[in-house]
This record gives C-alpha cells, sequence and structure tokens, in this order.
DNA sequence: CGTCCACAGGAATGACGGGCGG
DNA sequence: CCGCCCGTCATTCCTGTGGACG
C-alpha cells in the first residue's frame, strides 16, 4: 500500500465523520468527472478528431471556442485521459501536454513546460526562446512519439506575444520524421481568430469544436449530479440548489461559478455546524469567494502597485470623488517619500492604473474634461475596507494605515 | 471654431537578475 | 569565471486626442 492509500484511508475516515460531505474531491475544480452531462456531443467529435493518433497518425489541429465554465478544460482532459488510457492498453507512443497558458505566462514558460511534458528540463530563465524550441523538437524528434498539446486560454498568449509560437508549432511536423504533433488551442475570446494569421488560422482551425454556455436547467442538472455524489442526502436544500444554478446561468451559464458556490456553500455549512445548505448559505458562498479573489490578488501585488491602490484608497476615504490619474500619482508620490522609495514615473504609474483596472481592483475610464485634459478617472472598484485589512498587516504598506496625505489637505 | 489641457498609450532604450557555453 | 543573451520591468520620449473655454 502505497502513502497515498495510507492518507487516503485516513481522509475518507475523517469524511465519514462530516455531516455535510460523502465525497468532498467532487466538488473541487480540477476534479473531472466520469462523465459530462450535456457535452456528450463535444465529446464524441473531439474524441473522433484525435483517434487517429491511436493508429500512429496525426489527429488533425482543434481549435476549441467557449466562454468561461462551459466545459471545455474538463472535456479535453477526459478525452486526454482515455486517450491515453487506451493508449497504454494497445501500447501506442502517446504523449499529452496540458498547458494553461494564462498560468503560464509567457510564451517561454509555455514552451518550458511542453518540452518538460516531454521529458525534456529546461531552466526558468536564461535561454533563447527559440533555442528551448530547436531543443524540444530534437527531443521530439528522437523520441518517436506522438504529442498531443493542448493549450489552454491560447487567447491570453497570442494577446501579449503574437502567434509566432503557434506558427512555429503548427509547422513542427514537416521537420520531424517519426513524431507527431497535434495541436488543441482553447480560447473563450470570440474574436481570438481575427488576431491570428491566416496561414496559423487555416492550420489550426483544421477542426473547430464550440461549447454554448450551459442553459439554467442544464446547470440544474449539473449540480444535482455533482451534488448527490458530492453530499449527503437531504444536506442541500431546493432553494439553495435553484438559487444556485440561477446565480450561475445569470453568469452566462457558468458551470464552474455553480460548483464554486456549491463547495464553498457545503464547507461553510460544514464550518458552521449547520444541517442543512440554504440559500442564505449560498448567498454568503458568493461574497465570501469574491473576497478571497480580492485579497488574493492584494496580497501578491508588487510593492508600488500596493502603493498605488493604497492612494487610491486614501482618496476615497477622504471622500473625495473624481479623482484623476494626475491626484493618484501625487498621493502616491507622498507615500514613497514618507517609506523612502523612490517613485516611478507617471507614465509608469499610468499603466499601473490600467493593470489594476483590468484586475478588477480599481474602476478606471478615460474622461475628456475639456479645456482641464483628458483623463483616467479612478475609483476604488472594491470595497475600502478589504483594502484596510489586507493592508494593515503588510510589512511595508502597514505603516501608512491611519496616515492623511498633506497634499489631500488643501483640496477640498 | 480653433486652441490647448492633462493626460493616454506606443516605441525605443536601459538596468537587472539569471543561465549558458566555452 | 567571463562574456553573452534572454525576459522583465521601468524610464524616456513621443505623438495622439475629446471637448470646455475663449
Amino acid at each position: 500500500m502505497s502513502p497515498n492509500d495510507l492518507l487516503e484511508n485516513i481522509f475518507d475516515k475523517f469524511l465519514q465523520d462530516s455531516h455535510v460531505f460523502k465525497n468532498r474531491e467532487v466538488l473541487h475544480p480540477d476534479y473531472v468527472p466520469d462523465n459530462l452531462p450535456h457535452r456528450e456531443e463535444q465529446t464524441r467529435r473531439i474524441g473522433n478528431i484525435l483517434a487517429p493518433v491511436l493508429r500512429g497518425s496525426r489527429g488533425s489541429n482543434i481549435f476549441i471556442y467557449g466562454q468561461t465554465g462551459t466545459g471545455k478544460t474538463a472535456v479535453i482532459k477526459y478525452v486526454l485521459n482515455r486517450l491515453l488510457q487506451k493508449g497504454r492498453e494497445i501500447g501506442a507512443p502517446i504523449e499529452v501536454s496540458y498547458i494553461n497558458c494564462r498560468l503560464a505566462g509567457t510564451e517561454y514558460r509555455v514552451l518550458a513546460r511542453m518540452s518538460g511534458n516531454v521529458g525534456l528540463r529546461v531552466p526558468f530563465t536564461g535561454l533563447a526562446t527559440a533555442e528551448v524550441f530547436d531543443r524540444f523538437k530534437i527531443v521530439l524528434g528522437s523520441r518517436g512519439s506522438l504529442l498531443v498539446v493542448v493549450l489552454d486560454e491560447i487567447d491570453s498568449l497570442v494577446k501579449a506575444y503574437g502567434d509566432v509560437l503557434l506558427y512555429e508549432l503548427t509547422r513542427i511536423n514537416e521537420g520531424l520524421k517519426e513524431s507527431r504533433v497535434s495541436i488543441v488551442g482553447i480560447s473563450n475570446d470570440l474574436h481570438f481568430k481575427e488576431m491570428l494569421e491566416p496561414r496559423v488560422l487555416s492550420s489550426l482551425g483544421e477542426e473547430e469544436v464550440i461549447f454554448r454556455p450551459y442553459t439554467a436547467p442544464e446547470i440544474l442538472d449539473i449540480l444535482l449530479q455533482r451534488s448527490t455524489a458530492a453530499l449527503l442526502d437531504d444536506v442541500l436544500t431546493e432553494g439553495a440548489l435553484n438559487l444556485c444554478s440561477a446565480l450561475a446561468a445569470a453568469e452566462h451559464g457558468d458551470a464552474r461559478r455553480a460548483l464554486d458556490l456549491l463547495r464553498v456553500a457545503a464547507e461553510l455549512t460544514e464550518r458552521e455546524g449547520k444541517q442543512r445548505i440554504t440559500e442564505d448559505e449560498i448567498r454568503l458562498a458568493q461574497n465570501e469567494i469574491e473576497r478571497d479573489r480580492v485579497v488574493e490578488v492584494l496580497k501578491t501585488l508588487p510593492l508600488h502597485s500596493k502603493l498605488v491602490l493604497f492612494g487610491a484608497y486614501l482618496i476615497t476615504k477622504a471622500s473625495i470623488k473624481n479623482s484623476v490619474t494626475g491626484d493618484i500619482y501625487e498621493v502616491y508620490r507622498e507615500l514613497c517619500t514618507v517609506l523612502g522609495t523612490d517613485p516611478l514615473t507617471q507614465r509608469r504609474v499610468s499603466g499601473i492604473i490600467s493593470e489594476l483596472d483590468t484586475m478588477g481592483v480599481l474602476n478606471s475610464r478615460i474622461v475628456s474634461l475639456g479645456r482641464y485634459g483628458r483623463t483616467k478617472k479612478v475609483s476604488l472598484g472594491i470595497p475600502r475596507g478589504v483594502v484596510r485589512n489586507v493592508y494593515s498587516e503588510d510589512h511595508w504598506v502597514g505603516q501608512l494605515v491611519g496616515y492623511a496625505p498633506k497634499c489631500l489637505s488643501n483640496k477640498e
């Protein structure tokens, strides 16, 4: 018995004492269920397209489109698992590489992870991207295997770095004798295709699979199925179930959202020692999810981004409305002086404000004040208290909690 | 109706930390 | 160990611009 099984038993035993969960795992975000309801068609199609690799020939490249929480990742992972399993049974040299491009971040890191998946170790940094790509090709050529590369959230990579890597990938087979590479690109941006060059598009888009958002009844169905597997009988009230699917359906049919809500609500119910999950728990879960996301973001920000955000917080606290980039920068500079840090330029701070905006912690929108210029109007995108709470524990920013910027006192 | 503010945001360039091959 | 090249983040310099004011 492996140590894992040992723990599995301990955990299972622990779980049996739970008055909420039957099997906690089923609601875990990464859990891939044995069957994916309402996605049979897509599963079948992708299976059909990739099946040729079992016989040693390359499958077509696939482009998958669908919004978040429509089951793209779950379906592809499910198909990959089954493909690997079948491959092992019949001794086909199949390898798969699943990469989330947004999490990987850069072209280089995507390539590095792809290389890692075929057994090529590359350093975090220091090598030219082209160099890693050459090595990757060499290893691939020497292995004589069939590789299925899945590039999830590929749009974020192409937006930031262009489609050069994609182009090189689609071309890779030309230079290989034995190995074959199939590419599966997953995107949730409809306009992604417009960012690709025609030659890349035609190659990647050999096959196209579209995942439509789940309808409200479908989400209800998924929730029902998962909750019966995950939770003890009679724990989930009908009202909670309905609210949960309604909230997720409103969010463009996002099933992941629904499952997150249910999981957090269930954990909450267990912690509180309550017997049933009601609509209240679902609502609390909704708040908790949002707050956790924000807290995580605020904590991991670089120092100067924190200071910019904290500046916006101080301005809001002084009940000044309509702050613009210049006001934020002024306060930010003062904060830097207090901390004895060199301030960044306004150009950079402007960029940081935009970054914070896309993260959703600031709201900024470009306005023209006519004679008084054109700028970004900035306001906090999250509750004031959250900023204070998170940063009062911060090593650097913590000193500034309660600080009243001088440059604000002579404004109204 | 033109002007001109207060920036936006693109492009080029530099500083820095890090791995590589010799 | 050195010189080289890389990715990342920041700086510098720049051109672009919506609309109130005169």
